[in-house]
Order: structure tokens, then C-alpha cells, then sequence
DNA sequence: CAAGATCAGCGTACACCGTACGTAGTAGTG
DNA sequence: CACTACTACGTACGGTGTACGCTGATCTTG
């Protein structure tokens, strides 16, 4: 399998050409037992349960009740799977395009987020090489929707596009990271109860006075200086705000008081 | 090793708790043939040069001369070798505190962009039960005297932190993700070479106006819509724009003239 | 000073991963 | 019906992280 083909497969496979099945029937050998989208969604099923690094292709191969390399009968490639997983998902939830364009921003950006943190293991994926699907796509033109009717260079428009996406794809970052959860049994008091007393018996206590007072005020000392929900509601505002000029809105009224 | 053990083993390895290395005397055993610092070092420097894959603990150890195994005895788990990589790679560069607040802000978020694009790995790294170690500590320490002259809640000041940050975040994730060259021995040109005339021989030609047009003008036809060094400028100056209010300035000159 | 106790560094071995390649068997073709 | 083409599948290889037991150097004790 050469980065070629790999890649001329992928764009196959993301817009689900017609000529990888040409027929369901006039095909030699062997029935297909399941589908592309089936193993797709029984991947992004996993990957939810479980985590990225759990979809290995023995372990999906046996959930869809296959054989280990039957699997490449479908997808040339674990990482093409990871990017067909990554535009199934863009499927689910379509992006709302209708309303006053700071709101549809708004709200754009927060069914982004909850996205990812439906699915953190989008964030592990990696995006290199990342060619685009008919969802993501479909993804990028709904944004464009939202601030067509503002008139802007179409640099511009991209640029509010992505300014928004890379806040909201950082602040799942650290929201993601900040869950601890679900990850390796500890709860978060049992981690904390580990990690406390020692961190508080090697760290200078009086090296760090910004931190100490502010963490302490966040809640929770030393261990995650962030508070990623409030956070996100705060940096979401703020760069809504930073947005108004170039949209041709006016100043909030908020900002007006601070005058 | 349970959970548990490793939790605090990491905390005493981020601060390089003497308690591991009582004295350099007075040790039973062979002496160790390196240290802590050589081995994270060297593992920064493998990630740099050949991808976070590339650090598979037998060819780190192969590269400091060791059997596969000593590696253990420095550190008792690859997740948390990625973790002392991670506060190691915050000492090379300092966070600008000095001069006006807007300046800062803006100091800051271009120096930790670049430090994501400096070592990209930084992104793979799960930050899962991240548990803060001197260097982003003080970071984070910079970070707050930067905002401490202004009056506002300790909470916002994290806020105000926490918004940059995710943007710088994002923006880095999107930068990595578009940069195609060190990936699989294809240039930019021969990928689009294979992937273009797929992508458009597959593509409904009519169904994404905007995408076209915009993707288009921002240069790249459909295969990487956004432009994240420009994007960046433009998000920052944005973003530090919505800030203004909460920093206690007044509006820039540009906005003012917007009216 | 000699000898035993202790523990750091190291090698072997195991379970798991992604996937190249050869095999078997089904369905279309002459 | 014989043959061919092509699909699904199993075995096997080189890689991974790391548990566990061994070896031998050093400190402690007699």
C-alpha cells in the first residue's frame, strides 16, 4: 500500500464512491458480511466506550464478529479508518445557519465544542494529511452560511472561521485533559489524595504566590489552574466581542457601559 | 505499578525531589550511567527530530547506550517520561512578563505558539491527569504577573489566561495538522497531484458554493480551507480586542475608526 | 578487614499491536 | 462444466510497553 494509494483510497472511501461497489451483485467471491459504515460506526462506538487506543483492528475485526484482517477488506489502513471516523461524526450534528450571525456563532461554536467532548478521542486523531469529507465539508460551507449576508473579503471569512474553531478546538484541549474520570480507575479525591500531599511536601510554598492565590480561588489548588466550562463561556464572549467590528455590528452594550 | 505509585513518582520526578538521589554517594548497586535530565533530554530531542512515535522506550535507551530495560530505572513509565518532556520543554523559553499588558498578552501568546510548532509532539501528548511540574508552573506564574496590575477577580484572571491560551491551542493544532511536508515522503505537490483530481472527479461540483469560492481565495482549493499563520494575526488581534474592557482599556485606534 | 545483606541496573519473555502475504473458496464467464 | 478472477480470511513478522527474575556492586556488620 504506497502514500498514493493510500491517499487516492481515502478520497474513495470519504465520499463513498460508487465505483469501489459498482453492484451489489456481478461481484466475484465472497459476500461482504458488513459494510464500510457499519465498521465506521462500530469504530466511532469504541472509540467512545473505550478510547482511541482501544479501536484496534483486532478488537473492532471482533466486535463486528470478523476476522482479524478482514477488516482490510474494507479500509486499506488504520489511519484511514481514524479520518473516516473523524467525517462520520461531523455527520451527526448539523451546524445551525439560521438567525442574527453573532448568535448562530454563538451557538456554532458551542455545538463544536460539545462535540469534541462527546468525542475526545477527535482530538487524538491526528490531522495531518487530513483530506476532506462530504461532512466536514458540508461543515465548512454551513459556517460560511452564517456570515455570507456581512460583507467581508473572503480571506477574512475564513479567518473568522477558523479564529472561532481553533478557540473552541483549544479549550476542548483542556477540558478534555481536565476530566480525569474515566481514566485509569483513580477517582478524582483518590488522585488527589495522592497527588496533594505530595506536590504540597516538594513545591516551595512561597515560589508561586500568583498561582497559589489565584488556583486556590478557581478551586481547586495547584492541580488544574483552569476551569475549562466557565472558561469557555468567558473566552467565547470575549472573542465574539473582538469579532464585532469585523462582522459590522456595533459595540454591546455591556462595553458601552464601560466607557 | 499501580496508579497510585505512578502519580506520586511523577510528582517527584517533575520537581526532582532529592528523596530519589539522597546523595550521589552512599548508594548500593552500580552507578547510574546517566540521569533523569539526560534521559528527558534526549527523549525531547528523538521527538523533535523523528515524531513522538519515534520514542519507543528501546530506541531511546539504544540512543543513550543503555539495554532496553535501564530505562526503568529512571523512569517508571513511558506516560510519565511524556509528562517530564512536556515541564521540560516550558524551561527552554521564558514567558515575557515586563511592558504594557496588551503587548504582553500578545508576547506571550506568540511565544507559546511557537513552541507548539517547535515541537509538535506537545499537541499528541495526552494531558490526562496533567499534573503541573516547575516549569509550566512558573509559566503559569508569568502568566498571572502579567494581568496583576489590572483589577479584576481571580477567577477572570485565569479566564483571561485560559481564552488565550486555547486559542494558541487550536491555532497550533490546525498549523501542525496543515503542515504536510515532514509526513510520508510526499511532497505538497505530488499529494495534490494524487488527491486533487480524485477529490474533484468524486465531488459534487455545485454543492459547495461557498467552500469553493472561499477556499478558492484563500488559495488551496478544498484541501486545506483554512490559512493558519495569517489566521493566527488575525484571530490574536481579535480576541485581544474582546478583551479590552475586562483589561480596563480603551478601544484601539482601528475600532474607533470603525465608527 | 572479611563476609553477608541489600538493592540498582539489566536481559529475557509475554501479550499486544498493525499489517504483508499466501490460501481457500465463491461466483461469473466461455 | 471447466476455468478464471477476485473476495474474504488466517498465518506470521517485526514492532511495542513492561513484568519479573537475575547479577553483581556497595554498604553494614562482625
Amino acid at each position: 500500500m504506497t502514500a498514493e494509494d493510500e491517499a487516492r483510497m481515502l478520497v474513495r472511501l470519504l465520499w463513498r464512491d460508487p465505483d469501489q461497489t459498482p453492484a451489489t451483485a456481478g461481484r466475484r467471491g465472497p459476500k461482504p458480511r458488513v459494510s464500510v459504515d457499519e465498521v465506521v460506526t462500530s469504530a466511532i462506538g469504541l472509540a467512545d466506550a473505550e478510547g482511541l487506543g482501544a479501536v484496534s483492528m483486532r478488537a473492532l475485526a471482533a466486535r463486528l464478529g470478523l476476522g482479524p484482517m478482514s477488516l482490510y477488506t474494507y479500509v486499506p489502513t488504520r489511519d484511514v479508518l481514524l479520518a473516516l471516523m473523524v467525517d462520520q461524526v461531523a455527520a451527526e450534528t448539523p451546524v445551525p445557519a439560521a438567525g442574527p450571525v453573532l448568535e448562530s456563532l454563538d451557538a456554532m461554536a458551542r455545538v463544536l465544542r460539545n462535540e469534541y467532548l462527546a468525542h475526545p478521542w477527535l482530538l487524538e486523531v491526528s490531522q495531518w494529511r487530513q483530506v476532506l469529507g462530504p461532512h466536514r465539508l458540508q461543515r465548512y460551507e454551513s459556517q460560511l452560511q452564517i456570515i455570507e449576508s456581512v460583507s467581508m473579503s473572503d480571506l477574512t471569512r475564513d479567518h473568522v472561521i477558523g479564529a472561532l474553531s481553533a478557540f473552541v478546538i483549544g479549550n476542548a484541549h483542556e477540558s478534555v485533559g481536565a476530566r480525569t474520570a474515566a481514566d485509569s480507575g483513580l477517582t478524582d479525591e483518590d488522585w488527589w489524595a495522592v497527588v496533594g500531599p505530595a506536590l504540597t511536601s516538594v513545591m516551595p510554598p512561597d515560589r508561586f504566590p500568583l498561582s497559589g492565590r489565584v488556583g486556590t480561588a478557581v478551586g481547586e489548588h495547584y492541580r488544574a489552574p483552569r476551569d475549562p466550562d466557565n472558561g469557555f463561556d468567558f473566552g467565547l464572549a470575549r472573542l465574539l466581542d473582538g469579532l464585532r467590528s469585523t462582522l459590522g455590528e456595533r459595540r454591546s452594550r455591556t462595553d458601552v457601559n464601560e466607557d
